[in-house]
DNA sequence: CACCGGGCTGAAAATACCTTTCAGGAGTGA
DNA sequence: TCACTCCTGAAAGGTATTTTCAGCCCGGTG
C-alpha cells in the first residue's frame, strides 16, 4: 500500500497511548484480563503461563493450543497494547530471555487456611511485593507526571474514595496537606458531590476506585469534570466507566488474589504507591514551599510525642 | 569442512551442532565472519553493531537498511545457526531485552529534588519492597500467633491510632468487621479513652504507633489495660513507653527516611503488613465464620458498581 | 584475448504467516 | 420467547519470509 516499512515498528509514538509493555506482561494480563472475553482470557492466560513457549508459536499455533482461533490471538494482542501478534511475539522472546538469565523460581503458592503463621506473614510480604512490582512497571510516567503538574499548580483538590479506598484518599489528602496543599478527602458521597460543584478550571480532582465503577466515587468525579476541572482516575480498571470523565488514568496493578487474600488487599498496596508517587512528585515540583511546610508539620507534631525516648 | 548441502534446503537437522545461540551472537558474527560473503558480512555485521534496532526490522527492512537483498538476509540467518531469519528476529529481540534489563538505575540512591518521575516510582517502589522485607523479617511470629488468637476469642476490639496511624487503625477495623468481628477504630483520643473503659479481660486493645510514644494513643491502651483487656501494641520503636501497657509486641521495621520520603510513608507500608498478617491469621483461625462474612459483604457491595463490565 | 565454470547476488515467484472481514451463534435483558 | 448485542472462528485478503532462478562477477584456462 502506501507504505514502505509496512510493519517495521517504527519508533514513531503518535498518539503516546498504552506501552509497548517491557517485562511487566504478565502484570498487564492481570490487569486486562477482566476486560477480557472468555477466549481472549484463554490465550492471556496461556501466554502468561509461559512466555517462552508462546514466543516459539505462530498465531496459528497458539490458537490450537488454545482451542480458539487467529483472529482472537489477534484480537488478545493488541488488547496487551501491540499492534498485532508479530510484536508480541517479539516481546514475548525478550521476556523469556529475561527470565532465562533472571533465573527467579518465586514459588508463591497461595495462601492456605493452615499454613503456619511464619508462611502467612512470608506469603503476605511476597505478595505485596509483587503487587509493588507490577503497578510499578504498570504505571504510565508520562499520565503521573501530567497529574503531578496539575497538582502542583491546583487552587484547591478534592479526592473520592469509598471503603478501603477511602483510607487511600485520606492518606493523600493527609500528605498533600503537609506540604501546604489545599485538599480534601470526601467518603460521603453527597458531600462529595455537593463540593465538587464548587470547583473549577484549575482545581484537581481525583478518583479512587479499585473496581473503576464505584458509582459513588464515578459522580463527583463526572460533576467535578463537568465544571472544568482535571481529573485524575486511580483505578485497577482503566477501561472502566470511571475513565470517561478522567483527564489522566493511573492504572494500580490487580494482583492474584483468593479467598485469604481478598483483592481489596492488594489494590490497597498498589493505590499507596501510586500515591506516595503522585505526593513525591508535587514535593519536588514545589520544592521551595514544601520542605518549610514539611519541616513545619513534623515540629509541630514533636509535642504530641511524650517523654523522648531518646 | 566441506559444505553439507550446498545451497540446498536442508530444512533444520536437529541432531547436529548448530546451537541457536543465545547471548553469544557477536562472538558467532565474529567467528563465522571470515565464511562469509561480503554481502552477509555487511548482514551480520550491522546484526552485531545493533540487535535491538534489526529487531525491529523487516527482512525488507534489514535488507534495505544493508543495500542488500532479502534472500542475502535470510542466507546469513541461516549461517549463524537459525532455521530462518524469523528466528534470529526472536533471538535478536532476547538479546535487546537482556541488555535492556543490565541497566538499571541506581535505585538504591536517595531520591533527589531533580529525579525524572520514572526514577522517583522505581525508587519508591524498591524502598516499600525492602521496607516490607524488614517487617517480615523482623516480625515476631510468636507474638503475632499470641495477638491472633486473642483478636479470634475477643468480643470486641478496639484499635488506637492517630494521623497517618489512624488510617491504618481504620484498615485494621474495615476488616475485622467483614469477617464478623466487633471491631473499631478511634482516631478522637477522649472517645478512645472513653470506649477503653468498657473493655474487660477477653476483649482486645490494639495501638497503632510509629514513635512508640503518641500519648494519645498510649492513654487508651493503658486504660484498657488496666480493665484487663488483653493489648498489642503495632510499633516500630519496641523499647517506647506504649510497650509497657502491652501484652504482645508486633515490631514494624523503621526504613530509612529522607525529606522526600518522611518516615510516615515506610512506617505506613510496615504497619500495613502487619496487619494483614493480622487479618489473614483472624481468618485462618475463624475460617468457619469468617468465609461467609467475607462472602455476604462482597456480594453486598457487587450492587454498588454500576454496569457490569464484564 | 576469448572462453568457461563456479558461485555470489538480487528479482521475482512461491509459500507461510499474519490480519481483516463477515456471518453464525451464544448469552443477556426485556 | 424474542430481540439484541457482542463474541467467535472460518475464510478471504495482505504482508513477510523463503525459495527459485537467471544474471553477473571473477578467476582460471586454452
Amino acid at each position: 500500500m502506501k507504505e514502505i516499512f509496512s510493519n517495521g515498528t517504527a519508533k514513531g509514538r503518535p498518539g503516546g497511548e498504552a506501552a509497548p509493555a517491557p517485562a511487566a506482561l504478565a502484570a498487564k494480563v492481570r490487569t486486562l484480563a477482566p476486560s477480557m472475553t472468555r477466549s481472549m482470557q484463554r490465550v492471556a492466560e496461556a501466554v502468561a503461563a509461559d512466555p517462552a513457549g508462546c514466543a516459539a508459536l505462530t498465531v496459528t499455533g497458539l490458537a490450537e493450543l488454545t482451542g480458539t482461533s487467529e483472529a482472537t490471538v489477534v484480537r488478545t494482542a493488541r488488547l496487551l497494547g501491540y499492534p498485532g501478534y508479530r510484536d508480541l511475539r517479539l516481546a514475548l522472546a525478550g521476556l523469556a530471555a529475561q527470565q532465562q538469565s533472571g533465573r527467579a523460581p518465586s514459588v508463591t503458592a497461595d495462601i492456605a487456611v493452615d499454613d503456619p503463621i511464619a508462611d502467612v506473614v512470608a506469603k503476605l510480604a511476597h505478595d505485596e511485593q509483587q503487587t509493588l512490582a507490577d503497578t510499578a512497571a504498570g504505571l504510565d510516567t508520562i499520565q503521573l507526571g501530567a497529574a503531578v503538574t496539575a497538582l502542583a499548580a491546583a487552587r484547591r483538590t478534592d479526592i473520592y474514595g469509598v471503603g478501603a479506598s477511602g483510607l487511600v484518599a485520606q492518606d493523600l489528602a493527609q500528605k498533600l496537606l503537609r506540604i501546604g496543599l489545599v485538599a480534601h478527602a470526601h467518603s460521603d458521597p453527597h458531600l462529595a458531590v455537593t463540593n465538587a460543584v464548587q470547583l473549577r478550571t484549575g482545581d484537581v480532582a481525583i478518583a479512587i476506585t479499585h473496581s473503576g465503577s464505584t458509582g459513588d466515587v464515578i459522580e463527583p468525579l463526572r460533576v467535578a469534570f463537568d465544571r472544568g476541572a482535571t481529573t485524575v482516575a486511580i483505578t485497577g480498571r482503566p477501561d472502566g466507566p470511571v475513565s470517561q470523565y478522567a483527564d489522566h488514568i493511573l492504572t494500580t496493578s490487580t494482583a492474584r488474589e483468593s479467598e485469604l487474600r481478598p483483592a481489596a488487599m492488594s489494590s490497597r498496596t498498589s493505590q499507596l504507591l501510586v500515591v506516595d508517587c503522585l505526593f513525591t512528585g508535587v514535593t519536588q515540583r514545589t520544592y521551595e514551599t514544601a520542605a518549610p511546610a514539611l519541616s513545619a508539620s513534623y515540629e509541630a507534631l514533636a509535642h504530641r510525642h511524650s517523654p523522648r525516648t531518646r
